[in-house]
RNA sequence: GGCGGUGUAGCCAAGUGGUAAGGCAGAGGUCUGCAAAACCUUUAUUCAUCGGUUCAAUUCCGAUCACCGCCUCCA
């Protein structure tokens, strides 16, 4: 029985779509103005992780990840550049789409851009401004929080007790707002100014959440099962979507809201505005797989902060390399053993695995499940054949796994160039004169050029580094 | 100031009222011409500290300490 925890009720819930056998599915995606980091590649390979898991329990998926394409910075940045908007966002979109792939994340069916959604907007706070959870200040037009009674739900903020001493930088009055709660819908922006859309309350700029709002509700409808992201969305964002929504529709928005925790480095969150943050393309460039990353920022469970360390990186290395071995070594077997203890061993790995993942995605009991087969199943190789059950019943597990984690990498199947394959024959013909001195020498050769060789006693293994 | 979360071996960490998963790193061994891969053995009398409840607590309660976060742009 899956199950989440609901950041709106703060107990594990059992999952129980809306429709039986289908999943709407809302991940608020990246806002595109800089390069995304580890930080941020957390809360998105969480995301896969569920969008995968999903499937995996057979449910029939719509998800729907937002690209965040004008907000202030950007505004601002592109102002600073000389360029349009567009043109500023456009290489981040793709910088962060190629990033997205390169970590083994699966495209979302769909991928909605803010500024592609102006009119659903617009339609929005009209709604909003007609029936009253919306007032027009200065040109520009405010959530009236005190329409809404139910603001605070998700977040559990209580805003009697948090007014002095606490933010230093409380919302100063630079606009005329009823409650100091009060955030913008749409911002007043001069005639010639850009951007700005026209509306019929005037020309102006969307304010940050209602983008959310109406690619949401235009993809998924007025009510949906999953709403996903980092919790530092969780307010104010996730709440004035919910204000917005709601007090649009006067329907529940999503039903279930799911959190990832940061991931922290020497103790201290990783953020953009901190500058203590690696982007993945910094640990690319310092030679770190894509693999291993993917595994270090799965390997916690979501709930938990995540502290990076270059050594857990590291160790994520090995562990990714020591799986790609086990699935090829599985594959080359022979397949003549005659006994199916191993059969057994698969089962039991992939209810334990199945059970971690339904208790609230805990990804490291799964893994450990995981771990254990490989254990398990290498220690049988260790002493005898696989038989053809055998290896069929643990390559299918692998690729069960994989399909929700992603860890197990491509499976490539590369043929040598025939100076490689002459190589590789020359050294078998130095051993078997014993000649160690040219065979290590070959060996060596090969490694320059990224080719592993492994002396089973099948004969000669290789494999890309 | 208000609210929430963490603290388990060198590192990353799971977990439960009944006596500590898994991975990495380390040590020893098997195999190998040597490696590599793989396997085996080993690595926390102990789960921040101090009290309490209990036959029994790492797990429940209380206090203390430390750290993180939200209340403010941020996944």
């Amino acid at each position: 029985m899956l199950k989440f925890f609901n950041t709106l009720s703060r107990q594990v819930e059992e999952f129980q779509p809306i429709e039986s056998g289908k999943v709407r599915m809302y991940i608020c995606g990246p806002t595109v103005w800089n390069f995304a980091h580890i930080g941020n590649f957390r809360t998105f390979i969480f995301g896969d992780v569920l969008r995968r898991y999903l499937k995996f329990k057979g449910f029939e998926l719509t998800h729907v990840m937002n690209l965040t394409d004008i907000d202030d910075r950007i505004i601002n940045e592109a102002a600073a550049r000389n360029i349009s908007i567009d043109e500023f966002t456009e290489p981040f979109a793709q910088y962060f789409l190629e990033d997205f792939d390169a970590l083994g994340n699966e495209r979302p069916e769909i991928i909605p851009r803010a500024t592609h959604h102006i009119a659903e907007m617009i339609d929005i706070i009209s709604t909003l401004l007609d029936n009253g959870h919306a007032y027009e200040s200065d040109g520009s037009i405010y959530y009236r929080i005190t329409a809404f009674p139910e603001y605070g739900k998700l977040s559990k903020i209580n805003f009697s007790g948090n007014r002095d001493g606490g933010s230093e930088r409380i919302d100063t009055d630079k606009y005329d707002k009823e409650d100091a709660r009060d955030f913008a819908l749409w911002k007043l922006v001069g005639p010639d100014d850009q951007p700005g859309w026209d509306a019929p309350f005037g020309r102006g700029r969307p304010g940050w959440h209602i983008e959310c709002s109406a690619m949401a509700m235009k993809y998924l409808g007025e009510t949906f099962d999953l709403h996903a992201g980092g919790q530092d969305l969780q307010f104010p964002h996730h709440e004035n979507e919910i204000a917005q929504s709601e007090g649009a529709t006067g329907k529940q928005f999503a039903k279930y809201w799911i959190h990832s925790e940061f991931l922290k480095i020497d103790d201290v969150t990783m953020s953009k505005s901190k500058g203590n943050f690696f982007t993945f393309r910094d640990l690319k460039d310092q030679g770190y797989s894509p693999l291993a990353i993917r595994y270090l920022l799965l390997s916690v469970p979501y709930r938990k902060q995540l502290n990076f360390t270059f050594e857990g990186l590291q160790g994520a290395e090995s562990t990714t390399e020591r799986l790609r071995n086990f699935r090829s070594l599985v594959k080359e077997s022979s397949g003549t053993g005659e006994e199916k203890d191993a059969v057994e061993l698969v089962m039991i790995a992939l209810k334990k695995f199945e059970t971690a993942m339904d208790d609230d995605m805990n990804t490291a009991a799964a893994l450990a499940a995981v771990h254990d087969m490989v254990r398990e199943v290498n220690t049988v190789i260790a002493e005898r054949s696989l038989s053809n059950d055998e290896k069929e019943a643990v390559l299918d597990a692998v690729s069960q796994f994989d399909a929700v984690l992603g860890i197990f990498g491509a499976e490539t199947s590369e043929i040598l160039d025939n100076d490689i394959e002459n190589l590789i024959e020359d050294r078998q013909q130095a051993r078997a004169n014993r000649d160690f001195a040219r065979s290590d020498e070959i060996r060596d050769l090969l490694a320059e050029q990224g080719i592993v060789l492994e002396d089973t006693k099948d004969g000669v293994r290789w494999k890309r580094k």
